[in-house]
DNA sequence: ACTAATTATATCGCGTGCGATTTATTCGCC
DNA sequence: GGCGAATAAATCGCACGCGATATAATTAGT
């Protein structure tokens, strides 16, 4: 019933740190020739899928909050992908809207996942099924907290 | 054949990105128990499994490289977890090694990964497959660079 | 044995993640 | 309608990861 300290190879923690580590390395030259970093693709993601979400909406759809979202954002603003307006109905609130030049790379994207699709080798079939079983481990753990 | 963006959830790279995320914020409270960050904590899983590793030999386990692990080591020194010493046969390496506090720490590592355990619910032999294909698909990433 | 190339760490700057706290706005209750 | 509680972002500080570069030690070639 595990009474000794894990390995390495042992942990799945280190399994996920390691495959996160380096998909982020796949993806930055990607990326970088958008002036994209990795989070900032994901914001660009999540705004593609569904535009006009406030902070705390795409906090939900990243598993992130204000004090990781509020820069990334502004640095986002600055780089003119997106505007940043409190909402008139309730100034609390921060609305996020993409501009042309956020809304344009979207075609862009295909290209990139084709490229990390290639890097990921082996069946998609068998990456799906990865990709659904980290998820689930994913929203098991976030339910933990 | 691909011809459009993904969305979130279709995105194996943020499943990972979640997972991951997910796995540090259970560890978090756990390690600062023991003053530990989570990179800090694999650090020491890789020198209980192997004592006197060389900078470049911990990046090796980790995948990481001196501009991540000098640092972080020097922080593990200043804790008194470890030792850094220049190699006497060829002064360009620094052979990193645990203090009695570091190895210390070993004995309380089963608990924290039991707890770890315990979240991630599911069957533990699922995990284990799990991680193992996590694990070849960092393998996959890394060798694609 | 000199020197260029290689190797091993270290340094620097930037962009995250996140705990802790603060600020601004709205809601709830009397 | 006034006021304390709740909600939404923002701010701050710290520890990563990593690209780019620098520094120091060793090796290789002549």
């Amino acid at each position: 019933m595990l009474d000794r300290a894990l390995t390495l190879d042992e942990l799945l923690c280190f399994a996920l740190y390691s495959a996160n580590n380096a998909m982020g390395r796949l993806y930055r030259p990607l990326l970088a020739q958008h002036g994209l970093t990795y989070p900032q693709y994901l914001v660009l993601v999540a705004l593609w899928q569904r535009d006009g979400q406030k902070v705390s909406d795409l906090g939900a759809d990243l598993n992130l909050e204000s004090n990781t979202l509020t820069p990334l954002l502004k640095r986002m603003e600055t780089a003119e992908l997106l505007q940043r307006r409190r909402n008139p109905k309730d100034e609390r609130s921060v609305v996020v809207t993409l501009t042309d030049k956020g809304r344009a790379l979207e075609s862009e994207a295909a290209e990139i996942s084709r490229c990390i699709l290639a890097a990921s080798g082996d069946e998609v079939a068998d990456l799906i099924e990865l990709r659904d079983r980290v998820q689930e481990l994913a929203d098991r753990l976030q339910r933990a907290k």
